[in-house]
DNA sequence: CTTGACCCTGACGCAGCGTCAGGGTTGCAC
DNA sequence: GTGCAACCCTGACGCTGCGTCAGGGTCAAG
């Protein structure tokens, strides 16, 4: 007769297994001698083999016991689900494997390739790396709700920062962001952000070129949200907008078809 | 401001994985508003989308935090080592697809391919189920301690199936399994055995050809015990074999240089 | 008699949430 | 005003396969 022990050393398991498999009902509690002790048999060696067997080969606990019982047709059966749910498995990691891949530098963390260019050109043009990461948040947001249209909003920013106007403009909000919102240079760039609304917005809306650059309108909301969370002066900045007749951040809007005289 | 389903819905992600992100400080827990619900602003939805991509990526939480939070370089070296045990899981994976494949029919459970084999051609000699059942069971605990000795061993087997003699007796010896211990049959067939073993075995022990076929002691004591739980006639058995000068059942030893005679 | 090696039961821990349970809140329709 | 659906909250168990204490008996050797 065995002891719990020496069972699990002939089968190669560990004593604890033993005993989960007996709680499990996998392998059936044996005797006990007088001290209360499990003593096995030989054929409790062979039993516990067999579930080891099966265990090690991937085998949910729960499936071994049909399996111990099934005949051959039963049995591939079986053996032909388990491994259609390993195969899940392994395709499973394989496309975390991909997708980890991908994830190689910091910046591409949720973003597609385009936007991981984009961003890497601000920092080339010495943008600073608050500034830099207020995009990218706003991106990733952006990227999560509309990926078909990232490549889009990509080209046009990026064109946006060969065109030397819209550049300095861009370098002096990404300022604003550290600045307090009573700071007088506001709506100076306030101003000449107008000059350029005005510029590209014709002031007829049925002229004006739907290109699908609007975004909708909850995730404008959301971003213009994202934008007066992370820069102190955003709320007096937009107020300075509004004064101007043009309202939002996202989406730019005229709030009156004959915009009021600056500041 | 969001709501904890509206943050979760932009993240593409359940509420309650939200608030298990909180749970384990993955994602700062918001402010409340006056009736205690959690209140988010757009921040909190590029956060959780950072969160989301490390983890549908296959990184564990437990590392997601530290990820978030690492420069260029660290970042490189922590998804190597989270490539290194996808890799890991899918050889695993690999490994179990091929043993449930070697699984496919019953009696190879825990059995290399020659005793399958081997108990093949025991059925098809018309053995009974019973019998090959434990003929199965015994093997499987040789297979377990002696994984390299089964070639031998089957070969062995296979070889006495060959020899009419030796087949015969098999014959005999597998009908005991059912039968009484009492059975009056049962010293007809310890003789045969004993002739057989005297052929085999020569009375000198120092010429006996070791060809490594015995057994260490443990298993051997292990499959003994085997016999004796699953034929009610083996004590009897054993018994009439001692009185013919012959011990053991795995191991035939000799208990006397000049056998007793026959019953 | 002591010491170390085993044996027992019971219970928590891990990973990543899913899923009640039990109870307040909100907002809209009637 | 009220009723109902849809949310929100915390707390806790469930799943997988054991590992790992905790607390306490047992056995064999010295």
């Amino acid at each position: 007769m065995l002891t719990i022990s020496q069972l699990a050393a002939y089968a190669g398991v560990t004593v604890r297994a033993v005993r989960h498999y007996h709680a499990k009902g996998l392998l059936p509690e044996p005797g006990r001698d007088h001290s209360g002790y499990r003593r096995y048999d030989a054929a409790a060696v062979a039993d516990l083999i067999k579930i080891r067997t099966l265990a090690e080969a991937g085998v949910p606990l729960s499936r071994v016991q049909e399996l111990l019982g099934a005949g051959s047709a039963e049995f591939a059966a079986a053996v032909k689900d388990i491994d259609r749910r390993l195969r899940a498995e392994i395709l499973e990691r394989q496309g975390h494997r991909e997708r980890i891949a991908r994830l190689a530098g910091g910046d591409s963390l949720a973003l597609p390739a385009e936007a991981v260019l984009y961003l890497g050109r601000l920092r080339e043009l010495g943008f600073t790396d608050r500034f830099i990461g207020g995009e990218r948040d706003a991106w990733i947001l952006v990227a999560a709700q509309l990926p078909d249209r990232m490549p889009l909003y990509m080209a046009v920013k990026q064109q946006q920062l060969e065109d030397p106007t819209s550049l300095a403009l861009y370098r002096d909000l990404a300022q604003t962001i550290d600045w307090e919102p009573s700071d007088p240079r506001l709506p100076a760039i306030a101003d000449k952000l107008v000059a350029l609304l005005e510029a590209s917005y014709p002031a007829d809306p049925e002229k004006t070129t739907d290109d699908g650059e609007e975004m909708p309108e909850d995730l404008a909301k959301l971003l213009d949200d994202l934008f007066l969370t992370l820069v102190p002066a955003a709320p007096r900045f937009l107020e300075l907008l509004k004064a101007r007749g043009w309202t939002g951040w996202t989406n730019f809007k005229r709030t009156s078809p004959t915009p009021a005289p600056g500041q």
